[in-house]
DNA sequence: TTGACCTCGTTGCAAATGCAACAAATACTG
DNA sequence: CAGTATTTGTTGCATTTGCAACGAGGTCAA
């Protein structure tokens, strides 16, 4: 055997690079901190994106945050069991839920939110000053293929 | 209600961003690729780990490559029933595992790299010049808190 | 050598996940 | 209009996941 295997330099494959990376990322985010309010991450950006945007349905936030649609619809559940979030039938289309926080959730994201900038800053400052180049590339990759 | 939320910017969120990026790379390669040999990208990593540095363990790649070890050993065991590698006992630690790629696994990564390269290609395209800046923000991302 | 402790890989189990199927609502088409 | 097709959110179900527990092997000190 000990046929050649063709070069391949697994540690700058882009995307095993940034899967391994966002993967350390979210779990300290989580494991740290959200994780103390019982909250997934699922739940933590469906709560930011209705907190920030009023009135979102369910599949507005599937094309924002790329979760599948099943994935937003659970977390939205235990988010309104919670009380932190309401759902309410749009009168304009009846196939629309949107999505709205109380006031616990406003309050919730008060506690959250902080918490959130604070890792953040910690990465900012891991960056020093290549954050804007990191976005530049990231922005890059989105790019939709001619 | 009404009350005023802080301010916060999730599209520069770096956890998120990176965590969606992340999985649309990875669903790309997956879904157009990967899928059509009945391989995960679980399997994928250790396929391409144990290829390149023969006679490692699992617990060699739980370390390099991030996978939970339950999630390593039953890739390799998936990989060792389709018949692409095999599993021995290292002889010096009967504790320790020493994974091989079998003949079938050497013949299957000669398919899968070229696929893989094409695809890292397409990324490093719309990356423009900006790869190096990317890796090199990536580094400083990964570094240890001192 | 014995006994306590650590390490490796596997597995049981509960929870999370993704996908397809579904009902309800709406849009389109002739 | 009627009838068909499409969209939206939920749910059933099989698969995947992560964690803890386990057996087997190894280490170390007394």
């Amino acid at each position: 055997m000990a046929k050649t295997l063709p070069s391949f330099d697994l540690e700058s494959y882009l995307p095993y690079r940034l899967t391994v990376i966002a993967a350390e990322l979210s779990a300290g985010l989580a494991k740290q901190y959200l994780a103390r309010f019982s909250i997934s991450i699922a739940e933590w950006r469906v709560l930011v994106n209705v907190g920030y945007t009023k009135g979102l349905s369910v599949r507005d936030i599937e094309k924002r945050v790329g979760l599948e649609k099943s994935k937003v619809s659970r977390a939205a559940t235990k988010l309104e069991t919670k009380g932190y979030l309401a759902k309410q039938v749009d009168s304009d289309d009846r196939r629309l839920l949107k999505l709205t926080l109380t006031d616990a959730g406003v309050q919730l994201l008060h506690e959250l939110i902080p918490i959130a900038e604070n890792y953040q800053a910690g990465l900012l400052q891991k960056l020093d000053h290549q954050a804007d180049a990191l976005h530049a590339a990231l922005d890059k990759l989105m790019e939709k293929p001619k």
